[in-house]
DNA sequence: GCGACAG
DNA sequence: ATCTTGTCGC
C-alpha cells in the first residue's frame, strides 16, 4: 500500500517509547470511513528453535466472509518481544504483507490492543496511523485496564478502564465463553468497533479475521520448517 | 520490594 | 508466540 514505509526498524527501546508517545497524537477516535466491503485479519507465527517468522495477512468479504485473498511472507525477527513494544516486533513483516495485496481493506482487525495500552498506542493504532486506515484492536488477554465481568450471553461488554478512562470494551462473543478486549485502533469509535467485532464472531471467541490468518500463518509455518 | 506484563 | 489430537461435555 504505502511503498514508503521502512521495514528496518533500528530503534532502541526508549526511541520506541518516543515514538509511540508522539504517533499516539494522531490516534483518530471516531469513525472516518464509508462504505465498509472489504476486512482484512493479520496474523504472525513464530519458529521455536530460529528467528524466522511468517506473517499474514487475509482479507475477507464484510458480509458473506468469505476469504478473497490472502498473502503470506516469511521475515526474520529484528526486535525482541517486550510488553508495550508489541508493534516493534510485529510490524516489520506484517508491512511487507500488506504492500503485496491487491485489494485495499476498509477496515484492519489486528491480533493485540489498540488504545488499551500504556501509551494509548497498542499494534492496532500503530497500523493504522502508518497506513491512515481504520484498525480495531481485539487482544486475547488484558494488558492494561480493570473492568466487571460482562454478563454469560453473546454481546454483552463492559467498559474496560484505566484512571476513570473509557480505553476499550470487554465483550462477550460467544455465550459462556471467556470475554475478548475491544479497543479503538485508528478512525473507529468504540461502539463501531464492538459492533464490527460481534459481526465478525457469528460462531466462535475470536472474529474470522483473526482466525483466518492465523490458521493460514501456522500452516505455512509448518509446511516450509 | 513484589507481581504483572498484548503476542 | 510455542509445546498439541482427539476427545469429553453442554
Amino acid at each position: 500500500m504505502d511503498p514508503l514505509i521502512k521495514h528496518t526498524w533500528n530503534f532502541t527501546e526508549s526511541e520506541a517509547v518516543d515514538l509511540q508517545k508522539q504517533l499516539a497524537l494522531k490516534v483518530i477516535q471516531n469513525d472516518q470511513f464509508n462504505k465498509i466491503n472489504y476486512i482484512a485479519g493479520v496474523d504472525v507465527a513464530y519458529s521455536e528453535d530460529t528467528d524466522k517468522l511468517i506473517a499474514a495477512v487475509v482479507i475477507l468479504e464484510a458480509t458473506s466472509l468469505n476469504v478473497v485473498e490472502s498473502v503470506v511472507v516469511e521475515d526474520v525477527s529484528q526486535f525482541p518481544y517486550i510488553p508495550g513494544l508489541f508493534s516493534f516486533r510485529e510490524l516489520p513483516p506484517i508491512i511487507k504483507a500488506f504492500e503485496k495485496l491487491v485489494t485495499i481493506p476498509d477496515l484492519v482487525v489486528c491480533d493485540g490492543q489498540g488504545i488499551a495500552h500504556p501509551r494509548r498506542f497498542g499494534l492496532a493504532s500503530h497500523l493504522g496511523v502508518l497506513f491512515n486506515i481504520p484498525t480495531i484492536g481485539c487482544g486475547k488477554t488484558r494488558l492494561l485496564g480493570e473492568n466487571v465481568e460482562p454478563e454469560s450471553s453473546r454481546g454483552s461488554c463492559s467498559p474496560l478502564i484505566v484512571d476513570d478512562q473509557v480505553i476499550g470494551t470487554v465483550l462477550r462473543t460467544q455465550d459462556n465463553v471467556k470475554p475478548i478486549y475491544v479497543s479503538i485502533g485508528h478512525k473507529i469509535s468504540l461502539p463501531t468497533a464492538r459492533e464490527w467485532i460481534l459481526k465478525l464472531c457469528p460462531k466462535y471467541r475470536l472474529p474470522e479475521t483473526t482466525r483466518q490468518a492465523d490458521q493460514l500463518v501456522r500452516k505455512t509455518l509448518a509446511k516450509d520448517s
